[in-house]
DNA sequence: CTGAAAGCGCTTACAG
DNA sequence: CTGAAAGCGCTTACAG
């Protein structure tokens, strides 16, 4: 079946092109009889507008592009649900795409986007991205661009985030509280923004409560993975006999610390206590379900597609975009893993 | 910054549209020079088409759509992973819906996407889904479409499955080897097929053993999450207490069982067995780790694309596409829920 | 080897 | 209230 056009829509009727597109929008200056004629005629045919003419006519094309550095991950899983929830509600498509934490695909898929002209752009940044040429180009191209999560503070765009290194402060000072006189971070890599606050955090509660930093008790996570979890745990216990404590940055590799602690025969948390962070589903899954800071990723992704949609509404009225900063609240989710 | 068009490089050169064009392209009846000419402007300008009217010409966007049941999901999540993948090395992008199980959301997310006029569509079916019309739909108006694991045996499409069958007769008889004498399961809603016929393969096994079919001892999961796996393990420990095995359709339902049962103090495998169904992640980091079926998502998920691809290739060509039902094979994943 | 022309299907400023 | 016309930016069959 070939797609019915306006066109035959106004060669059966006997009208115009413009009156039968007037008639199908609503234009107050068509008469009432016309708009019935059209309306009718047009769900009769099973009229659908073609979406590239509309497109090429309107200059936008109601679809965003989102890039996050990984699908199967439950954190970014959450966002991914709350952005297509959201643009769906708006009349919104997204398309999706994975940086694999790599610089030169995210600076491809950027261009990708930018190439297939989507009306905006959703990111998070990979751990592997220092420049930001790319993401730039997008915002002198004009296309409405925010980050979230992993973000470059250097780039003059909105941003929606939490307070890492408050949230790594408060995940500290529970250990510390629950009684941990010398407690190690498993910290991320050390480019993005949120694992240096993360790191900074804990620093500061360690500090602030009369323990001395010890840059030795600090393991650095390249992969931010189960293995690495339980590599570093095996290492600390061999060579910081007295750790009682790990702040871990990222609940997978808190995980992954747990089971080799577990197989080691090292007590939790008697002997060790163990604070995570995001809050994954396993984690309140497994033995000893996990004490960890949970970061709202839906949340986030609802409210990251509005602060978009917000930039969308205001190009469209050339107005101007002021970028800001929206911090989201996360709270310590206390389990076993603690005292 | 106003995008360049093919007019502007056409002006400034002196030539045709039309040559610059053809040149841009490389087709072969335009002169070497002025193809240099042409190509050298273009970078200089950083000219980039304008998709839009491309798209409108040649009646293609190069972007197909995804529709799943649940993006925070292993094992989808796998499946969208190896389909961007895929789709990105052929020059596709991929816009990503989710049905939420809901026959109404799924059958206006088709529609959304046919009015966008994606290329073609790769869909795995909702729960809620018994009318198959809007799939039809899609395919009479010459949109290829392909599905994957929740697939309707009636649609005559492509498919890309696993033997859902054999790998739960599998599963149930590696229980049955492991000396289990009386076997529960805990299968999936009445609706999708592979619910259905893991139950069945289920069935078989106990049947082929000698052992007696007792329907009182398959539990019926709405939601398949893991609060009906506590609550289904709870019942059956209160009612069958000589059940010594259970197979169960979904790890994280699985889960939940295994951590039910550890409540009760209820010894795995000593006193029961569990077999879950396609690996998620955690299942290898609880205790006792899930003995369950591997279910290959990135890989199904490439070859769904795949799939797709021959098609958006036949429909250029004008040829008659023969749908294709391709099974991915599962494996049996041994860990210690069962002895 | 080059280019004028038609056309994809729509929207909208303008004239009547 | 209606419609002719221009135009979005490209592709391609056709003529020369």
């Amino acid at each position: 079946m070939k797609p019915v056009t306006l066109k035959q829509i106004a060669e059966t009727l006997g009208i115009s092109i413009t009156t039968v597109s007037k008639a199908l929008k609503d234009y107050p200056d068509v008469s009432k009889k016309t708009k019935r004629l059209v309306k009718d005629l047009a769900e009769t045919l099973n009229y659908k507008p073609n979406a590239f003419a509309v497109n090429l006519r309107t200059r936008e094309s109601k679809t965003i592009g989102l890039i996050i550095p990984e699908v199967v991950h439950h954190f970014f899983s959450n966002v991914v649900k709350g952005i297509i929830a959201q643009a769906e509600k708006k009349g919104y498509l997204v398309i999706i795409l994975q940086s694999n934490e790599s610089y030169e695909l995210e600076k491809k898929q950027i261009n990708l986007l930018l190439s297939k002209q989507v009306d905006g752009i959703l990111i998070s940044i990979a751990n592997g991205t220092a420049d930001f040429s790319h993401l730039q180009t997008a915002m002198e191209n004009d296309v409405p661009l925010v980050m979230f999560d992993k973000i470059a503070k250097i780039v003059n765009c909105s941003k929606i985030i939490i307070d890492d290194r408050k949230a790594a402060y408060t995940a500290t000072k529970h250990l510390i509280d629950s009684g941990c006189k010398k407690i190690a971070h498993f910290r991320g890599p050390l480019m993005p923004q949120n694992s240096i606050d993360r790191f900074l955090g804990y620093k500061k509660a360690i500090e602030d409560h009369g323990m001395l930093y010890d840059s030795s008790l600090v393991y650095i996570c390249e992969k931010v993975n189960f293995d690495e979890g339980k590599l570093f745990a095996q290492r600390l216990v061999k060579n910081h006999k007295d750790v009682d404590g790990i702040f871990i940055n990222g609940d997978l590799v808190a995980v992954g610390a747990i089971s080799a602690l577990n197989e080691l025969g090292v007590s939790i948390p008697d002997q060790i206590s163990i604070v995570g962070f995001s809050n994954w589903f396993m984690s309140s899954a497994i033995t000893p379900s996990l004490t960890t800071i949970d970061q709202p990723g839906y949340k986030m992704g609802k409210k990251a597609f509005k602060l978009l949609y917000k930039e969308l509404k205001a190009k469209k009225r050339k107005q101007e975009i002021l970028p800001q900063t929206v911090e989201l609240e996360t709270t310590l989710i206390k389990r076993n893993s603690t005292k």
